[in-house]
DNA sequence: ACTTGCCGCATTTTT
DNA sequence: TGCGGCAAGT
């Protein structure tokens, strides 16, 4: 069967050319469990696809469709993939490198029925959970103001994500009311989804590990399939994640993960470090591989990476080294406030660019989006070409989920949550009590939305309503008939027609409605690209675009701007500039990861994850003053800026207020009171206190040099 | 049923 | 500071 190698890497010694010996022992030790500790920039992806080169070209009887390759993001899906078929060409299409999510997809597509889904279920995207859980609320007569419907939302996903039903969390353990509440909302909501044939996303997960346990014969076509199992940033599972790679890997137990547990930042997201920490404990016979040497960055920014990371407890030693020499020290920078954080950073991109370098080669990583539009502001008006990737994505935008919507509809009827969504999109004159109605009227004859549109009068509207509601039934109906053989370009483009959303567009003299049109454009390229790829399978692109995130769409991109993203879009990621802005206490660590250990520690990790992705350059700023939500704050540096050796480090900008010596006589401007001299200290240290005497107007004060922004007046 | 205005709130978010 | 959700008004 080992005819399929069309290899376009003939013999070992191509395979791990140029490997270290770590990364080639992780390549050749295929049989067993593997554990590879891979730290940041230390050539993982390299050593993977290697791996599975090595695998085909072994000469014994392994396929290309015995490899399965998971990954979290669709973008280290393709990147895997492109460099798997450099190595071994054609083969590699009959591998699966894919995502977690994605390849539940496809394996709950061929056995929906199994358990008692349809093979074109809806996928729901955040927002639909979220209306959903609302939805499920309003029903069982929930107070919205009581409970948060956005928190009850987190709590299901939580549960899902430990593989709990609705009865096993109520049954779990000590419970808050909230608890108690999505408890009970957990069983609608799942009710819900279910007769809407539609699935969460964290429902791909836990289905998929639910038909493996209650169809052992699935799981054994699989296990059998799968015999070489690869998952990347494992340090990232959740528990359920963690028990489908157990199932499937259990019968050939040749399961590689790869991980790092410094670069840990999900927790709060239901990963669970345990995981990786337990791998030894999981598989007694584990081969367990550390990768050291980082082909990334400079010395320096690995010291820095070092000795940031290095405080973090109950953490396996590792320390990352580099061949490539010391390179340039950290610059940090003090800053007075956001505007002049973001000048600083657009002179330094300048001076890049000046000297050669591309705005591309310059990322600004920031810990919340809220920090970009300082940021941004400031690279409009210096006319600095840049790009955010993240934020609000192309898929998050109300008009393509409008459409999305329709189609949803169109592809899965029973889906109710779209239809809900899109019912009087644009206005029809079906309202809220209208559609109570129909929705009691469902639910009594259970029936689904759409066919108890289909019988408006039945269900008790009169008049006008029920004339609509007839309508839009057979505007969908028509619709849904129709696709049949329709590409989905086609289908787009009648649905845009029919049901009136075009027109309600083009008739708006609203300008962002002109955009929105322009993105709905952009929506028929990307399934011009799907229908030439793959003719109909309406729900197979549906289920390919609500897997997909914009920000993947965007890296691909190679124009020449500075690219601004949160810390975490940029894990994976590497850029020759790196710019850490707002590194203060309160930011970076955020003020809601304080009040735990763990909460710190996660923050110190993506602080590491942050310097890690700076190969020549890292640049980190602070203001001293920080206007947020119209408020202004006093922060400190972030304590992990102290954690790094000052000998790493050059320091400029206009703070340097805590080596300020104070003393009788200094010239000061305070924010409020303009400008004064001081006329007496008192107290040291954060407790030192100085009086001031200002203008007339304002007199005397005593002032905390700590919490009040003072600027020393010059040329006193 | 739809529009307007006010109040309150505001991390990170691979899928 | 700016957006989204909700309640009162047309």
């Amino acid at each position: 069967m080992a005819t399929v190698q069309t290899t376009t890497l003939t013999d070992r010694k191509a395979i791990i050319s140029g490997l270290n010996d770590e990364q080639r022992s992780a390549v050749e030790t295929t049989e067993g469990p593997l554990l590879i500790v891979a730290g940041a920039g230390s050539g993982k992806t390299s050593v993977m696809t290697r791996r599975i080169a090595h695998l085909m070209n072994r000469g014994d009887d392994v396929d290309p469709w015995n490899i399965l390759a998971i990954t979290f993001t669709n973008r280290a899906a393709r990147e895997m993939n492109e460099r798997v078929e450099q190595l071994v060409g054609e083969a590699a299409s009959d591998m699966w490198i894919c995502t977690f999510h994605s390849m539940c997809v496809k394996i709950l597509r061929r056995e929906a029925e199994r358990i008692g889904y349809q093979n074109n279920f809806s996928i729901l995207d955040a927002d639909d959970q979220v209306s959903t859980v609302k939805q499920s609320m309003l029903d069982l007569n929930y107070d919205l103001k009581k409970f948060d419907p956005a928190v009850v939302q987190w709590k299901i996903s939580a549960a899902k994500n430990e593989l709990l039903t609705p009865r096993e969390w109520k049954r779990a353990g000590r419970k808050s009311l909230i608890d108690s509440v999505a408890a009970t909302v957990y069983t609608e909501y799942q009710a819900k989804l279910v007769s809407s044939n539609a699935m969460d996303f964290d429902d791909l997960i836990f289905r998929t590990v639910d038909l493996f346990l209650t169809h052992p014969d699935v799981l054994k076509l699989y296990q059998q399939k799968f015999r070489y199992i690869h998952v990347d940033e494992y340090q990232d599972t959740n528990r359920a994640q963690y028990k489908l790679v157990r199932l499937l890997s259990d019968r050939h137990r040749n399961l590689c993960v790869v991980g790092d547990s410094d670069q840990a930042i999900y927790r709060w997201r239901g990963a669970d470090i345990s995981n990786i920490v337990n791998f030894e404990r999981d598989y007694p016979e584990a081969v367990v591989i550390k990768l050291e040497q980082n082909y990334r960055s400079t010395g320096t920014i690995l010291d820095a990476a070092n000795a940031v990371i290095q405080n973090n407890s109950q953490r396996k030693d590792k320390r990352l080294w580099s061949a490539k020499g010391e390179g340039e020290k950290l610059a940090i920078y003090a800053a007075l406030d956001q505007s002049d954080e973001a000048v600083y950073v657009i002179a330094k991109v300048q001076e890049h660019v000046a000297n050669g370098g591309q705005f591309s080669d310059c990322t600004v990583l920031y810990r919340a989006n809220a920090q970009s539009r300082a940021i941004e502001e400031a690279f409009l008006q210096a006319a600095m070409p840049y790009r955010i990737i993240g934020g609000m994505t192309f898929y998050d935008r109300r008009e393509i989920k409008d459409v999305m919507a329709y189609l949803k509809a169109l592809a899965n009827p029973q889906d109710e949550i779209s239809l809900l969504r899109i019912c009087n999109v644009p206005k029809r004159g079906i309202g809220e009590g209208t559609i109570r109605r129909l929705l009691d009227f469902a639910h009594e004859n259970e029936l689904t939305l759409l066919e108890a549109m289909g019988r408006a009068q039945e269900a008790g509207l009169v008049g006008g309503a029920a004339e609509t509601v007839q309508n839009f039934h057979t505007l969908i109906q028509g619709l849904h008939d129709m696709q049949e053989g329709m590409s989905v370009t086609d289908l787009l483009q009648q649905t845009l027609t029919r049901t009136g959303y075009r027109d309600m567009l083009e008739t708006s003299h609203k300008e962002e409605d002109q955009n929105r049109l322009e993105n709905i454009r952009e929506l028929s390229t990307v399934t011009r690209s799907f229908d030439r790829r793959r003719r109909g399978a309406l729900a197979d692109f549906l289920a390919e675009t609500s897997l997909l995130f914009d920000t993947d769409k965007e890296t691909g991109k190679t124009d020449n701007a500075v690219r601004m993203m949160t810390m975490h879009a940029s894990k994976g990621l590497e850029f020759p500039v790196v710019f850490m802005i707002g590194v203060e206490e309160t930011l970076l660590p955020h003020a809601r990861s304080l009040d735990t250990i763990e909460g710190v520690e996660e923050e110190r990790n993506l602080c590491y994850v942050a310097i890690t992705r700076a190969r020549e350059k890292l640049h980190l700023t602070y203001c001293a003053e920080r206007s947020l939500f119209g408020q202004c704050q006093l922060n400190d540096p972030s304590r992990f800026l102290s954690e790094i050796p000052p000998a790493l480090t050059e320091r400029s900008g206009a703070d340097l207020q805590v080596q300020i010596r104070w003393g009788v006589g200094l010239s000061v401007r305070h924010p409020q009171f303009g400008v004064g001299v001081v006329t007496d200290l008192a107290g040291s240290g954060d407790d030192l206190e100085l009086t001031i005497t200002f203008s007339s107007r304002h007199g005397t004060k005593l002032v905390k040099p700590k919490l009040t922004r003072l600027r020393v007046i010059d040329g006193q």
